[in-house]
DNA sequence: CAAACACTCAAACGTCTGCTTGAGTGTATG
DNA sequence: CATACACTCAAGCAGACGTTTGAGTGTTTG
């Protein structure tokens, strides 16, 4: 019974406080990062994304480019609407998408550059 | 019963066949691109590799700047470890963590500047 | 050698994700 | 006005995810 049950979790600032106390603030204005990041997070919407980058396309086409279904693609692109990722307008019958916010771009190219080192 | 039950899905090429033929291989390059972003899609995750860019750090230390329990950043660690993009040192009983990649530097730069516009 | 400590591992949990299916909406066409 | 068509919506499911908890490693210190 001499066994202690607690703090097997280490106490704030335990090893280097001084990289802690600086880092820590720079960080914490990090939050909500994954929640914009998420949207580039899977295969079928990272390509989506790309591919309104590059060009105005229909739901149709963005089925296609992708390899999706067009309920799927209809579905990754409701998610980016939502978060204000990309816009689109109608034409008769058609609803064309594209990308809405000149700002990703940069970060969609790092990724891709990234991914082809 | 002139009801027919089947292909409400467009195929393929349906709309615009010269930009979906012009796309699809560049979008088709970008596979297994979800699998790489998941590693930042995690406001945790993410605050941890960019504290790692930042400077080289015991996992103590990576708990107390992102605010999480040391089991929890050593989920963390240990899933960047096995992507590649950290690296470590043991020292004595501490292990020290650093990011693998210099390659992913501009990623997070791009992420960062992105969130804070 | 025994205690303390930084860290890792494994199981379990509640939650969320991406996709399919089938029905529904609204616009164009004959 | 009826049909065709591009797209959206809602329900449901299988799989993945992040965290907690408690036990276990291996190194250091007295």
């Amino acid at each position: 019974m001499g066994k202690q049950t607690n703090p097997p979790i280490c106490e704030i600032e335990c090893i280097h406080a001084d990289k802690v106390d600086e880092l820590q603030p720079i960080v914490g204005a990090l939050g909500g990062v994954g929640e914009l990041v998420t949207n580039l997070a899977d295969d079928t919407r990272f390509k989506v994304l790309y591919a309104l980058s590059q060009s105005e396309l229909c739901v149709c086409d963005v089925a296609a480019v992708v390899g999706a279904t067009t309920p799927a693609a209809s579905y990754h692109l409701r998610l980016l609407y939502r978060t204000g990722l990309v816009d689109y307008r109608r034409d008769g019958r058609l609803v064309y998408y594209r990308l809405a916010d000149e700002d990703m771009r940069p970060v969609l190219e790092a990724i891709k550059s990234y991914m082809s080192r």
